[in-house]
Order: C-alpha cells, then sequence, then structure tokens
DNA sequence: ATGGTTGCGAAGCAA
C-alpha cells in the first residue's frame, strides 16, 4: 500500500507564540496538510518562508490579534478561498479552504459563544449553519473533502471530563450540538470518534488548576470527512505529547491517516 | 473548579 494521506488540525493559540513548537511538531510528524487556527496573526506576520523550508506551503486568513486560520500542506495547495464572502465574515477570518491532493480541505475555528445567553453564542450558531450552507451550496458528499479545526463544541458527552459540570454551559448544550449534528447528517464522519468510542479523550483542556494532569478536558478539535475518505482511515491519534513541555497550546493536535493516495 | 492560566499588549479582554 502507499503512503496514506496523513491530514491534521491543531489550535495553537499564537503562531507567534507557538512556532518553534510547530516547526518541531511538523519535524517528526510530517503530517501531509495541517490545519491550523487561532494564529492571531495578521497576513503579513505569517512565517511562510519557515515553513517553506520544512517542504510546505501555506495559506492563511487572518487579521492580527485574534483568530486566523491557516492550511499548510506538503501535498499542493490550490483554488484558496478564505472566509465566507457574506456577512458571517464580520466574527472574524475563522474559515479557509484549500484544494491539496485533490482533497478540499477546510481549516475552521468556531466561534467560542462564550454563554448560553449572550449575542455571541447566537452568532456561533449561525456561524455554523452558514458552515453547512457552504458545504450544501458548493459541494458534494460523495467528493473527498475534509473539514477540520477547533468547533468548540464537543460532539456528546462521552467528550467532557465531566458531563455535570458543563451543566448550562457553551460546548455542551442541545442547539450547539444540534448544529455540529446538522454539520455531520450532511455528510460528513468525525473520524477520531468513528476510530475509538471510549470517552475521556480529549483534545483541549484548560491552562488553569493543572487541568491536562487531572484528566479535566474536552474533546472539540474534531476532523470531519466525507465518507468516500472516512471509509479509507487506517490511524487517527490525539497527540497528548504536543500539549506537555515547554509552552505548550492548550489544544493538543488531532490527526488522521487516510489510504487514498 | 468562582480560582485558576495564557496571549496580546501594555489594561483588560478573550478563551
Amino acid at each position: 500500500m502507499t503512503r496514506p494521506l496523513r491530514v491534521a488540525t491543531w489550535n495553537v493559540n499564537s503562531l507567534t507564540a507557538r512556532m518553534p513548537r510547530v516547526e518541531e511538531w511538523l519535524t517528526t510528524v510530517r503530517p501531509d496538510v495541517l490545519c491550523l487556527q487561532e494564529t492571531k496573526q495578521a497576513d503579513a506576520a505569517f512565517p511562510y518562508d519557515a515553513f517553506e523550508a520544512l517542504g510546505y506551503q501555506a495559506a492563511h486568513h487572518g487579521d492580527g490579534r485574534w483568530n486566523g486560520v491557516a492550511v499548510v500542506s506538503r501535498v499542493g495547495l490550490d483554488d484558496v478561498v478564505a472566509g465566507f464572502g457574506s456577512d458571517l465574515d464580520v466574527q472574524g477570518p475563522r474559515l479557509l479552504a484549500a484544494t491539496c491532493a485533490g482533497v478540499r480541505v477546510h481549516s475552521v475555528y468556531v466561534p467560542n459563544g462564550r454563554s448560553l445567553d449572550s449575542e455571541h453564542f447566537t452568532a456561533k450558531l449561525a456561524w455554523l449553519e452558514g458552515l453547512r450552507q457552504v458545504l450544501a451550496d458548493h459541494h458534494d458528499p460523495a467528493d473527498p473533502l475534509v473539514v477540520c479545526g477547533d468547533f468548540n463544541v464537543a460532539p456528546d458527552d462521552r467528550d467532557v471530563w465531566d458531563p455535570d459540570h458543563f451543566e448550562g454551559m457553551t460546548h455542551v448544550s442541545v442547539p450547539e450540538r444540534a448544529a455540529l449534528a446538522a454539520l455531520l447528517d450532511w455528510g460528513l464522519v468525525d473520524v477520531f470518534r468513528s476510530c475509538y468510542a471510549d470517552g475521556g479523550l480529549f483534545s483541549w483542556w484548560d491552562y488553569r488548576g493543572g487541568s491536562f494532569h487531572r484528566g479535566w478536558g474536552m474533546r472539540i478539535d474534531l476532523v470531519l470527512a466525507t465518507r468516500p475518505l472516512a471509509d479509507t482511515v487506517t490511524f487517527s491519534l490525539v497527540d497528548r505529547n504536543a500539549r506537555k513541555g515547554e509552552k505548550p497550546s492548550d489544544h493538543a493536535p488531532v490527526l488522521a491517516d487516510f489510504a487514498i493516495v
């Protein structure tokens, strides 16, 4: 069998602060495609040259202090589209698409929502519905496509360390889980979940209170793939090692291997 | 788990 296509996603919580860790990780893990979120950079500050030195092309969509998404690829990077081209873009640079090795790749940073009674929560639901609409309008679930990123939604109760703790909070509420389910219903598979049925497998841990070491996390970083791709998955992993050591992001990268190349 | 940490940017906000 030929080498699989390795796709990864990582909310780096400032690429400026995290670039040494990202370079180290790319060197060891060598994903074919890496989707980044929360670069917190303007396009002009994005380190295109450093990625190129590692053999990667990159596209970035960011405006500075908040948000910012990128697609980094060593298997080609074509037809880059930034944002929605609609009023959803007022929520910041959170969506970037590109075609890599024939796969349409979306890097997404879903709005946090802040709290259930916040206008930002309403905006989060609208953003997720807008993303579903983009897929429905421009793509076919029979085509090879991935949506990777920080969804700021834990798909079900297995994906949080203590469901009772999150009662009344964002990331677990019925409407946002329904918005994520609607996305999946269009024709996407939660690839990591398709490999593991167990709970307690997380991708984000609060910086505060030793949450990582206590196991107080959530699985909110997802690789979603259309069925033709998802059916070829051979391996998926949350790289918890990237959450350890010096200056980690509060998110760990999630990767998935597809046997399509 | 109502305190706690990080990043940005230079105080306070967002996560």
